[in-house]
DNA sequence: TTATAAACGAGACGGTACGTCCTGTCTTTTA
DNA sequence: TAAAAGACAGGACGTACCGTCTCGTTTATAA
């Protein structure tokens, strides 16, 4: 197939413009052509890889938010509890969460979007858990019915609840705090 | 002093055609000359009474967003979470949760609107629920020393996450569940 | 009727802009952007005043292009011939002639365009034209049957062709023995 | 030298998807996308031909617009009377005529492509001319000292001065008495 | 009862950003 | 090495809103 291949410095340029900006900027504040300038890039060029501003934002976070990590020895059960606060607080120190609650509420009228802010932000951080929690259950310290969904509302909802609503940076012993009282229920009952 | 006293109804059109809007369109895609027209009002009348886009939304929402309400007699540990799933499901039904999202996002980076959204909308509901859980606390149902702002977490923050991040609405009896072993856990150990 | 009226001040600074620059650039060369820019004035004031930048620059023309002038004393072929190589040699020195070719080229393809430049710039040209032509009959230097539409293409047509094509500076006298050439024409005979 | 040669069909396809195109377009809206794309030609083939849209045209007019043809037996003076109203009625006919004012117009602030519409458009048309004057001369209906530059304006200069200022169509029998008119002129007396 | 003054709907103002199209150049694969 | 294809940085297009500023009109005090 012939004419000039895209360059993939440019995808790499424009994201991290985009990532750079939202640091500072909200959400409806951030404008394509600040994306471009900073990027050293055309509009066109942005506009030939993402058909919104919306979708480049998603494709930023998808890249450069943070992925949840657990450490698969050692026990379990603290794997995921140590690895959720440590999310939550990389979540924070990224600059970046802010973006996420603008970017799904928009979601929530713009299926395009919400289709690809699920496929390539969302459920790549729910797998991760999804596995780490799996990893409890067949360890024995989670009970093997447990509803995967409502385990991951109970544990990651809270987090970062009292920061969004109350504006007040949480720390970790907070955070630790509310982690271990969510894994206590999960693990108690049956889900 | 001389001059003629602003209409009342110019506020109460204005708040309303906001909301109307926002039912089918997303924070971003909001703009204050659709809320103008549609109220039947100048542009000018709206930015006598708010500086920006943000404040009439977040004062739309505090006008017309469902407030959690708890039933004072019975069982009241059965009351608030009652009251909580009830809330929830009128979020999802007033058509705007998604605006609290965006707004919440946008409040991160924009202090003033911060301050009117916590003032008008967020504490106003924080503070229902907390008289309600004091009520649990008085029946001693919940430890005299309950960490209040960690219980809100534990208890709101799982019921819309399932919903914002994958965007299939929950069902009552799913939020049902939640809130239970939310309340299972914070009952159960001194926070 | 409401609302701000608009400034006669603005549709003045975007017409003199355009003229201003079209002495140093060509109609295809000449951008909107510019015009907005050079009479400090937004681009929506330009679009909600003219469709677009051929209606702006017609109307630029009508306002500030030459207009030919004759004498009404004294002998009137005179009056005609001299009147006739002023008004060429004022559109070489206002710098804008170069404006009409280009323009009468897009009307020819663009009737609304058309339609402007014939009522603003080329009408009231040639009926001062004919007024001059009609005085020319009434004392009886012209026959009375004058074709006045051929007259009219006789003795204007020559006057710039020469410049157009070959682009250098007819001077005076040329110009005057063009127009003399063809006076004798029309004067001689009946059209 | 080594190397594929450009191929001769390549000019071919560009200069007619030109002469096309400007058929039901204005010279300020075609584009040379347009005429690649037309041409079946990627952008870059046309600029290894020509440095700018106005060039290609430039040279589109040289090869497809009419030329002005005279029967060299017979009459001399009928023979550039017919010739030159021929001429300009199939200019008309053509549907490019008024590309040649648009770009008579830029030429005046391009002195490249002025310089490559006179050599190649302008100057060939007027040597026939020339030539066919000059059979005048020789055959002694035309002076010798005749001053083929005004001659030149004075004939032509008419013929398409109505059309292009009014937009209405000259029929054969006007331009006919124009050019006989102005005939006459030229022929009466020296110049 | 008459000024006075503010709010009203309307809409123009200087701007910014939108998303598209085109410019003229550069880079790839194909022939 | 020229071909087509098409991406590149850049700039202008014409539109939608921004938040501000007149307008002419309406409405309620305060003189």
């Amino acid at each position: 197939m012939p004419g000039r291949p895209r360059q993939d410095t440019v995808d790499e340029a424009i994201l991290s413009a985009t990532i750079e900006l939202l640091r500072s900027t909200s959400f409806a504040q951030l404008s394509v052509e600040q994306i471009a300038k900073k990027a050293g890039v055309g509009k066109p060029a942005v506009y030939r890889r993402w058909p919104s501003k919306s979708a480049v934002v998603a494709d930023a976070l998808a890249r450069f938010a943070p992925m949840p990590q657990f450490k698969p020895r050692g026990d379990p059960a603290d794997s995921v509890r140590r690895g959720l606060v440590d999310f939550a607080l990389a979540m924070l120190d990224s600059g970046i969460a802010h973006v996420v609650y603008s970017l799904l509420g928009e979601a929530l009228t713009d299926s395009d979007l919400a289709q690809t802010l699920r496929t390539r932000y969302v459920t790549p951080r729910q797998e991760v858990v999804e596995a780490a929690l799996q990893r409890c259950i067949d360890a024995g310290v989670l009970p093997p019915d447990l509803n995967r969904a409502s385990a991951q509302s109970l544990l990651v909802g809270p987090l970062l609840h009292g920061w969004i609503v109350m504006g007040s940076r949480p720390d970790k012993a907070h955070m630790t705090h509310l982690v271990k009282t969510a894994w206590a229920a999960i693990a108690a009952r049956t889900n």
